[in-house]
RNA sequence: GGCCCUAUCGUCUAGCGGUUUAGGACACCGCCCUCUCACGGCGGCGGCAGGGGUUCGAAUCCCCUUAGGGCUACCA
């Protein structure tokens, strides 16, 4: 049997991190098993659904690395892919389950319904539905039909045990009585989500549902469909829901959520993936795993299922090692924006230093950083004038022996055209001794004059980067 | 209220009845490297939610309690 597995997320908002993380998940199992991914927007909810949402979805999905095999933006065999296009396999589908006997129209109100829930809730009692038009005798449904009234349909649940196999936790028994019976069609002919998915999955031959641990209570509802349907239940696997700090479920109060923000920060599309692999799922060697790795190692049977805190921490930590190990050119490209939003760098890109100077800063720089969005700070010194506001700066610029030091290092400088980072070294350690001073009392201050800041690279990078000229105007700002 | 899921260091987790003085990663602390920060190296702190069983033996199996989460929607 092939594997076909689908994300479905509803374009309500931006790709959270959490649809991201079974996005994942369903993407990696289709790839080790040589399946098909399918993409399909489930956007019954008509009042939130938004098209532009869709496509940042797929965009944040591709920025990932997740691609699809069918579905929205490619079309397919079994499309359309956004539920709204459906309308047709709906009203087929409910056609079957009103001549099978397994539906029922229902003509009660929102209104209704909600004074009838909240009357349950207040008693202590299920807020389930009655089953008040369950049993409609002809005429009642003439008389509704003559208000007109437009039905709902309702999905008349059997009593008695529904059973199904998850693929991580193994055998489920539910009993019907305890479900009520559920909407499946709006009065407006809209499906709802649980008769949505099944007609879908069931059409689009999905093999496997790989899914949030939410939706493990709605599957015995989707089970009675499938077997109204007469098709076969697909492979059922449950994943963990992501957690915020707190332990609630993540969402906007902890923070950034969405794929889009991590990106905005500075974070790599490979640490972000990396990362979310590890949430429910550990490798057996280390966990720093490239896409095609994890296509390897990843093993569904082994995803935990308890719920997985966000640890921004161990994220950062990731993007740290991912942006050290990555490509100059590729992080000189990314990271440009930031350099030019912070106005360290000009709008008109004729007007920036040489792509191989830039490489070379930002080459040096990404040493010093967690998330691209922090490169501006560091890299200040280097494309505009330092500032030498920090106290502990002017305080050591001041000091006396510095003087010698600039002086030194101005006569080391004088007639020097260019400097590599080796020559530079050897010259800035051969001053202490020639001083007389401690490395530090000739390290600092220069840095300080060079930089304006305590910290950063090494000095003998700076001195290379900057070059003779510059440096020789930096120092002498600070001869007396 | 009912039903369902979950429970190992602060966090992610390994562990699937004996090989465990419970292993790793992040974070934290200390030391080393060093002009500083970061990286790196070494070391440390820190956990089986509680209570009952089952068993020669339990983090591992069962039950109860507790805690957290989910579903019970004309949200998905």
């Amino acid at each position: 049997m092939q594997v076909r597995v689908r994300f479905a997320p509803s374009p309500t908002g931006l790709l959270h991190i959490g649809n991201a993380h079974t996005a994942l998940f369903n993407w990696l199992f289709a790839r080790q098993h040589g399946g098909r991914v399918i993409l399909r927007a489930e956007d019954t909810d008509v009042q939130r659904s938004q098209l532009g949402y869709e496509k940042d979805i797929c965009e944040d999905l591709r920025w990932l690395g997740l691609d699809w095999d069918e579905g929205l933006e490619l079309g397919g065999e079994f499309g359309p892919y956004r539920q709204s296009l459906r309308q047709a396999f709906y009203e087929e589908a409910l056609k079957k389950l009103r001549q099978g006997g397994y539906v029922y129209p229902c003509y009660c109100s929102v209104e209704e319904l909600e004074a009838e829930r909240q009357a349950n809730l207040a008693q202590g009692k299920p807020p389930r539905y009655s089953g008040r038009c369950r049993n409609l005798s002809e005429r009642e449904i003439a008389a509704f039909e003559a208000q007109g009234r437009k039905p709902a349909w309702r999905f008349r649940v059997p009593e008695g045990q529904i059973a199904f196999r998850d693929l991580l936790r193994g055998e489920f028994a539910f009993q019907g009585a305890e479900l009520g019976d559920f909407l499946v069609v709006r009065p407006t002919g809209v499906p709802t989500y649980n008769f949505a998915v099944v007609v879908d999955d069931i059409q689009m031959r999905i093999s496997h549902v790989i899914r949030a641990d939410e939706h493990l209570s709605n599957t015995p509802r989707q089970v009675l469909l499938y077997r109204a349907l007469d098709a076969q239940t697909p492979q059922f696997a449950h994943v963990a829901m992501l957690l915020g700090p707190d332990r609630q479920k993540l969402s906007k109060r902890h923070g950034a959520v969405s794929v889009a923000e991590y990106r905005a920060q500075g974070y790599l599309p490979e640490a972000l993936l990396n990362y979310l692999a590890l949430l429910g799922w550990t490798p057996k060697g280390q966990e720093m795993l490239s896409k095609e790795e994890l296509i390897e190692q990843f093993d569904l049977t082994h995803v935990g299922f308890s719920p997985a805190v966000f640890d921004q921490e161990k994220l950062r930590w990731l993007n740290g090692q991912y942006l050290r190990r990555a490509d100059d050119a590729r992080l000189t490209a990314l990271a440009a924006p930031y350099l030019v939003s912070t106005g360290l760098l000009p709008e008109d890109e004729v007007a920036w230093p040489s792509e191989a100077w830039l490489q070379k800063l930002v080459g040096l720089l990404k040493h010093n950083i967690i998330t691209l969005s922090q490169l501006p700070l560091w890299a200040q010194p280097f494309l505009s004038e330092p500032k030498y506001e920090d106290k502990k700066i002017v305080k050591i610029l001041q000091e006396a022996d510095s003087q010698q030091v600039f002086k030194a290092f101005s006569a080391a400088l004088a007639g020097t055209s260019q400097l590599s980072s080796q020559k530079a070294g050897d010259m800035l350690h051969s001053l202490p001794e020639q001083l007389a001073l401690g490395t530090g009392k000739v390290f600092r201050p220069l840095r300080a004059a060079l930089t304006g800041q305590g910290k950063g690279p090494e000095l003998a990078e700076i001195v290379a980067l900057l070059g003779p000229e510059k440096c020789l105007e930096r120092v002498e700002k600070f001869r007396r």
